[in-house]
This record gives structure tokens, sequence and C-alpha cells, in this order.
RNA sequence: GCUCCCAUCGUCUAGCGGUUAGGACGCGGCCCUCUCAAGGCUGAAACAGGGGUUCGAUUCCCCUUGGGAGCGCCA
């Protein structure tokens, strides 16, 4: 690879599923690299799996990217779309004599593998049909056609993340290039693609460290230039185990679901495994800048939720407040049944945004938080509140609504009121007020009370207290 | 079983031979306060173990242990 090129970075998932986490960061170190060397940066969907890939999940995958905010340069490539190609090379390999034909069955190999494992021998593909010519009897059976892999040296991964990594090669088998049917499996379909794609990094999963031993020896037999490699560590779970369906929220559009923002999420899984000195809270633009692979970790992360709601809570705060209202309404919009605000509840949602933004970590607490902005009369309690409205509550609601009612309604003159009735009584503040608050929002915490009475006005706030005044 | 990777507070991490081992989340305390937050101050909390190398190891090497990945006609 020319040194003055510019470098061209792709994210290659398989279409068997949501874009989940581990692939969204991998997405995500792929598309910063790309952007800071001013590169390109691809995406391919690798779909020569024809039993499990579905259009649903490649959906689920570009919808996910965008959500992430992760664009790609030109069109999705489609990699069974190439099979022709990838076929030719697999006959140009044939033909120089570095592949050749097996006619094993599955079951022969099944039957090959448990000897091996019983015998505490390493499982490998035992090289039977490496050096020897179908006879008659093999003609029109069925056959997959391997790579006549060298037995012998070593094959070195030079990995910007983890170093050189060798392996014998002894160790390595022959592996499947075509299949019985015809059809490319990943390990070439990968090598051809990236070269043809002119792809310069291959950055993906540590789960694909062993493959690229192997797939430097298909570059090599077909004495292609070699790419950069980087293998992310994996992510696992908050309990260090493999990060599974039961840790819940694996695809990105789980955390959308649960309130996290785009910017959240791009900052969290940055700094899982990347690090800049002290610095926690970093911005695409500075991701951008600053993205290297010198500082990318080598050990596996967990995820931390308590974490991701702090990361979150710093961005929804640093968000504007229409920009909020906007999110808020897009969410709800997509609840089960999708819930709609009137142009009241959101000018209402708005004006308190800088107070409710203050006090949540997801979007979806800030809805919780903002229930009592969206719909007029009188509140349902929760428990919290429903304690504070006691029979002493309510009496102490009755006595000091006439000393509200004689003010001008606004925050200042709620609040004065309510002090002096206070004193007179010799009552804390808090005294007063948390009966005020579970009538006004059903709920035992709120944004400052007297803001919020003066927000939903006189007449709003009446109805509400009166209901369980007394 | 075989191959490969990894190892600093509970978690994410800084450190790239000499530091009072730093930051962040979380946790405890204090302040602020109408609640809940936010914010400020503050406290507890780590170099897995054993050998080397070195004047000196968290840092370099080896072993052990512990995690993880891979070993398909899946990707």
């Amino acid at each position: 690879m020319p040194e003055n090129t510019k470098p061209v970075l792709r994210f290659a998932p398989s279409p068997t599923g949501m874009l989940h986490i581990g692939g969204a960061r991998t997405a995500l170190f792929n598309w910063l690299y790309a952007r800071h060397a001013g590169g390109t940066f691809l995406l391919r969907i690798e779909d020569t799996d024809r039993e499990r890939s579905t259009p649903e999940a490649v959906d689920a995958i570009l919808n996910g990217m965008r959500w992430m905010g992760l664009n790609w340069d030109g069109d999705v490539i489609y990699q069974f779309a190439r099979a022709a190609r990838h076929r030719e090379v697999v006959e140009k390999l044939l033909a120089e004599g570095k592949a050749y034909r097996c006619y094993a069955t599955a079951d022969e190999l099944t039957a090959m593998r448990e000897e091996q494992k019983a015998a505490g021998k390493p499982m490998r593909y035992d090289g039977r049909w490496r050096d020897r010519a179908p006879g008659p009897e093999q003609g029109g059976k069925p056959f997959v056609v391997r790579l006549k892999a060298r037995q012998e040296g070593e094959t070195i991964v030079h990995d910007v993340v983890l170093g050189h990594v060798r392996f014998e090669n002894a160790q390595l088998d022959d592996m499947v290039l075509l299949r019985s049917d015809g059809t490319p499996t990943y390990m070439l379909a990968v090598v051809v693609d990236d070269w043809d794609m002119g792809v310069t990094h291959v950055i993906r999963g540590a789960d694909h460290l062993n493959n690229a031993a192997r797939q430097l020896q298909i570059i090599e037999a077909l004495s292609l230039p070699v790419p950069v490699y980087g293998h992310l560590p994996l992510i696992n779970g908050p309990d260090g185990a493999k990060l599974s369906k039961r840790h819940g929220a694996l695809a990105v559009e789980a955390y959308r679901d649960m309130g996290y923002l785009p910017e959240t999420m791009r900052n969290y899984l940055l700094r899982l495994g990347w690090s800049h000195g002290d610095d926690e809270i970093i911005s695409t633009d500075q991701a951008i800048q600053w993205f290297n692979f010198e500082s990318i970790g080598k050990s596996a992360a967990r995820m931390d939720y308590k974490k991701l709601d702090n990361l979150n809570g710093h961005y929804i705060r640093a968000t504007a407040d229409a920009t909020l209202v906007a999110e808020v309404t897009a969410f709800l919009s997509r609840e089960a049944p999708p819930r709609l605000l009137s142009m009241a509840a959101r000018q209402r949602l708005e004006a308190a945004m800088p107070s409710l933004k203050e006090r949540a970590k997801t979007l979806v607490e800030l809805i919780a938080g903002a229930e009592f902005l969206f719909t007029d009369g009188p509140r349902g309690l929760d428990e919290a509140a429903a304690k504070l409205l006691s029979p002493e509550g309510r009496a102490a609601l009755a006595a000091i609504l006439p000393a509200l009612e004689a003010t001008d309604w606004s925050g200042p003159g709620l609040e004065a009121a309510a002090r002096a009735f206070a004193d007179a009584k010799t009552l804390k503040l808090g005294q007063v007020a948390q009966p005020l608050r579970a009538a006004l929002t059903g709920k035992a915490s709120s944004p400052p009370l007297f803001e919020m009475l003066a927000l939903l006005g006189r007449q709003e706030s009446l109805i509400r207290l009166r209901a369980y005044a007394g």
C-alpha cells in the first residue's frame, strides 16, 4: 500500500441479527479512523450465508448505523452479489495448484473431528484430499475447494492493537474456499472483497484474530498486499461473561428505546477500550481529531450501565431545550400506542425543560418526570405522594390555599406567600411544599414547586390542589 | 484437548524503570437546598501470585493462576 494514499476502512457485519453493541463499537472505531485520516468508510453486508441472512436484519443494521450517526461512503456492498467474482478467484487458485478439490462428506469430517477430540488431538482437517487426485468413483460427486495452505513456517499477524501475533502454519489446516454448492465461504470472500474494495485497514473484533492468520494465507496464495490489521478486544456483560441476550440491551435500538442519546453511545463506546489521558467527556468532533490506534486498550471491557447513565445525563443537560422537546416528541411517537403531545403540552414541556433535564439520566426518565405537564386535571398519586397527602397533609394543603390564591401567581410571589405561611405556623417550608408538590404533580419529587405552579397557571394549579385539599 | 489473546481501585482507565500510583463512574461523609437532581468539597478503594533482569520494577522477560476468543461446507 503506497504511503500517500488515503486509508480505506470498512464495517462488514453479517445480517443475521440486530446491530449489537460490539458491532456498533467496531463500526465506530472504523468510522472514527476514516474520518480522522480523511479516508473512506465503507459498509459491506456479509450475506454469503443464505440460510441465516435476512432483509430485516439488513434494515436493522442500516438503521442502527444511521441512529449512531455513522455515515458510510458510497453504496452498501452486498457480498453475495459478488459470488461470481469469488468463484473466478478460486478457479485461478485451482489452476495454479494452490487449491484442491476435497470430496470428504460432512459426516466423514464430523467423524474425523470426534476421533481427534477423543484422542485429545487438535481438531483440524487432516488433508486427506490434499495430494489425492479424484478417481472415477468421485465423478459427479459433490466437492468443496480447499486452500493448499503452506504447512511449514509461520504466519505473523502484524496487529496495530495487539502487536505481532505468530501462528505456526502447522497449526492451521486447509480451509474451505468454495462450498459444495459453489458459493464462497466467508474466509475467501473477505479477502477478495477487501482487495477489490481497496481496503487498507481491517479493524474488527478480536474474535477474528485467529481468522486473520488464515486470511493471510489466502492473501499470500493470491500474492495480494497485506492490509493493516487491528483486532479490538471484546465487550463483556456487567458480570464479565460474554455479552449475551441474558444481559438484555444488545441491539443499539434497545439503547435508543431506553432513552440513551446517540452522542452518549458514541462517547461511551469510544471510552470503552480507547483513552486520551484523563478525558472522559469527548465530543464526536474531538474524537475524530484525537482518534488513533495506539491508544486502544488490549483487554476486554465490561458494560457499565451506571456510567452510561451518568454520561447520558451529561449529554441530556448539554442538549438544547427545543432539541430535547423534539427528541421527546419523537420518542413518544414510537411508543406502543404512539402518544402525541398537544401544542400546550409541548409549550409547557419546553418551558420546564431547563429544570427537567437536570433531573433525568435518560429520555425515559425525562418523560416520567414531565408527565404532569402533558395532561390537565387532578393527578393520580404514586405511593410516595399518597403518603405525603395523609389527612394532616391534606389539612395543611387546605390551610395554605387561601394564602396562595391571594398572590399574583408568579413563582416568586407564590414562594414568598408559602414562606410567610410556614413562618407564621412555625413550619419548615418543606412541610408545606411537599403536600403541594404531591397534589400538583402526583409525585414526591419534581422540578422546583413554585416554578411549576406558575408554569401550570392559577386555574389548572388550583384544580389540582383543591382535589386533595381538606 | 489444541491454538491465540488478555491481566492497575467493584467498573472504565492513566501510567510507557525512579509517581504520595492519577482521573471518571459507583459508594460514604459534608456543603447547598421546598423534594429530587445538578453542583462544590471530601473519604474509602487497585498494580493476581512466584521467579528473574536491573542500583531500582506497576512498567521488561519467564512460569503459575484467572478471564476471554477460536478450532464448521457460520460469519
